[in-house]
DNA sequence: TATTAAACCTGCCTTTTGGCAGGTTTAATT
DNA sequence: AATTAAACCTGCCAAAAGGCAGGTTTAATA
């Protein structure tokens, strides 16, 4: 678990670097960590101390916003990084982290990745093109919170994490979500979401069962908003 | 005017690093622009031939969103990057480009660029931060349009216009927008934006004169906000 | 299994926002 | 200076979104 080899995150950027000369000394000076469920490992605002990378399991990334309302920024999973925006210019993170499930995960000080991006030259070429694509998503999501309307940026979301994590042979999303994160995800309100997924549910497009929601017509639900071409990314 | 030596802007990542060894050979090949008032040099959807740098100028940034509405994503000035977002993966311009008033660019093309950071390690560095500071700003921006009022966001849009071209001895902008302009970057209507415009009048904190428009009083106007803490970049 | 807390849902009302219509002012052009 | 077009402004109304209150269901815990 410690080196990267037995690792089967192909899409990491250490992993994809291994065997470049060089990045194995400092992949022996990375940490492991072990996060339960609901449990914090990036505090909003506290020194940056480094990256982490998912080796395992689910992580939402959150920041407060406006009157202390809580907005989701992302979720991620096996492979994707956690807390690459403190690094460079900020001291701080800007933003928290915490586990969805119980999540392993590979954390590597600013000064160890600081030194082998200063030695691995296609590393640092690779987070340039990896922050040029967050830039991309970013800019997407800036345009659908300023011009879709609260049913369409709700349905995004769904689409969103139905990408991301994908549906058990029940049809029911890989994660579990309350209503509430939905709603600080989509940048609405909890009643929103749940008026619209009863909506959904009456148009046969969603089913839930406790918690647990799912996509039951796919194609249906993404022709709602695709008219606008905005299922690209992010 | 066609290398680097007689720029004044420090703030340009290639001027940054012109003593850097090989970056001189990669700026004799950049080509030299010059744009007319109101005269579009990107072309949303077009394949990217590579990335402006602002010479000297005002540029706006934009891009079509939900039912051909029209978004402005940033304005850029002196020494600014253009056009970096069509970069890497992509092979077409995300976005659209055009010169507010009279503007020369430099431009390199995606190749010599290429070249350029593979092999000038620093500024590919540089750009990797560049990056990454990019993406903060646009996160920040996400924020801003899921959870600020309209009157929020169009004051905000006022700040940041202050922040980036400041004001003459008059108190004006040292920038003519339309309102039109005000609404599509703040992510709402013309009507709004007038109707803001006018109640920041009676309130002193505004003046306008025609088409230009000048903040009175910045103190007072950025505590209208303040109290999020939303003034900080972007 | 009983209890408690959390999550979920719905109806109702208020506020916010958007968009139209029709006007005025300003700026550009001949 | 007259003409024309663009930009600006205001009132009005409809639609969208938000928030509260009070309920139900579900899940966690003793």
């Amino acid at each position: 678990m410690s080196d990267c080899l037995s690792c089967e995150n192909i899409n990491c950027l250490i992993k994809k670097n291994i065997n470049k000369e060089g990045v194995k000394k400092y992949v022996k000076e990375k940490h492991n960590i072990l996060c339960k469920k609901s449990q914090q490992f990036i505090i909003e605002g506290a020194p940056a101390h480094g990256l982490f990378f998912v080796r395992k399991g689910q992580v939402k990334v959150v920041k407060t916003g406006i009157y202390g309302r809580e907005q989701i920024v992302r979720f991620a999973h096996d492979g994707e990084i956690i807390g690459h925006r403190g690094f460079g210019t900020t001291k701080h993170y800007p933003i928290g982290a915490l586990a969805i499930s119980e999540t392993h995960l590979c954390n590597f000080t600013n000064e160890v990745l600081q030194n082998m991006l200063h030695e691995v030259h296609d590393l640092t070429y690779d987070m340039m093109l990896f922050y040029s694509e967050e830039l991309n998503r970013s800019e997407t999501k800036v345009r659908k919170f300023a011009q879709m309307t609260v049913r369409e940026k709700v349905i995004d979301s769904f689409l969103y994490i139905y990408r991301k994590f994908g549906q058990n042979e029940d049809d029911f999303f890989n994660i579990q979500l309350p209503r509430k994160d939905f709603a600080d995800f989509a940048g609405t309100t909890e009643e929103q979401v749940i008026r619209i997924i009863s909506s959904l549910k009456k148009e046969k497009l969603l089913q839930t069962k406790g918690k647990q929601i799912g996509i039951t017509n796919i194609n249906l639900l993404k022709k709602e908003i695709s008219e606008h071409n905005f299922f690209l990314d992010s």
